[in-house]
DNA sequence: CTTGACTCTGTAGCCGACTACAGACTTAAG
DNA sequence: CTTAAGTCTGTAGTCGGCTACAGAGTCAAG
């Protein structure tokens, strides 16, 4: 069985301008075309475009998919782990900032009491706190 | 006392390039100039910078900075508040994202002895897993 | 006075990942 | 057969926040 763009878009939950972006940027192979220039995607298009889907939820950029990609096709299990250990580590400097742009919000909105004209708010006041 | 662009760069620890950028998008005012027309800043440019600096590393845009410094120019306190409440929320959200990432990158890294063939790579297969 | 550092304006480029056309052709349902 | 829906290519625009010029004029240290 084959997919029409339209049907492997649906099948995915991906835009069919985004899944000719992905073949512009060599993620998806060009499939065979039909006689008026259609794209007919084989089945385990559907799969590949899954595990693009997949990788990019986990905060892979589409370069790093490209590279799993590559080795999926034949490569040593270290050089995929390196990958995803490597994204881990960024995805958990991402937290520690996050965490710590939460809990100086938390304070600050904790410390306002919401009422009143915005002199003294402590909101301001700390925003302009001198380092 | 007054800076010239380059010293309050300096005083703020924020590029040359980006001063300018914020002055025409309106969150910086246009100061005075020398007869030469250079920017002549007043003392108060440092802190209104600072404090546009210290909104941006609690992740707020520069449209709310914008907002931001409206307010303290004279607003309520409760705008103040609901702008932080808001980032906050933003914030809470992309930490549960990350954290879904993490927990997802932890398990497949744990998972994958790193040593090997591609075939059976617990983290190829768990991106090829279909939902 | 010289010279190197600074500053000016205006415009264009960058990053990543799309997204949106225009204008022409093809397919599928009824 | 008709016609609405689908698809094609190629190019350009979007988002946010800068950053990088070019070419000309200005300032400050020695």
């Amino acid at each position: 069985m084959t997919y029409s763009i339209g049907q492997l878009a649906k099948a995915t939950d991906t835009g069919i301008e985004t899944i000719r972006y992905y073949e512009r940027r060599g993620l998806m192979p060009e499939p065979p075309r039909a006689a008026s220039g259609y794209r007919r995607y084989p089945g385990d298009a559907v799969q590949r475009l899954r595990f693009i889907r997949r990788s990019k939820r986990l905060g892979f950029t589409l370069d790093e998919i490209s590279a799993l990609l590559q080795l999926q096709a034949g490569g040593q299990r270290a050089d995929i782990k390196a990958i995803a250990e490597a994204k881990l580590e960024e995805i958990e400097t991402r937290l520690d900032d996050l965490q710590r742009m939460r809990a100086a919000l938390e304070d600050m909105t904790r410390r306002c009491s919401g009422h009143g004209p915005v002199e003294g708010c402590p909101i301001i006041e700390t925003l302009n706190d001198n380092e």
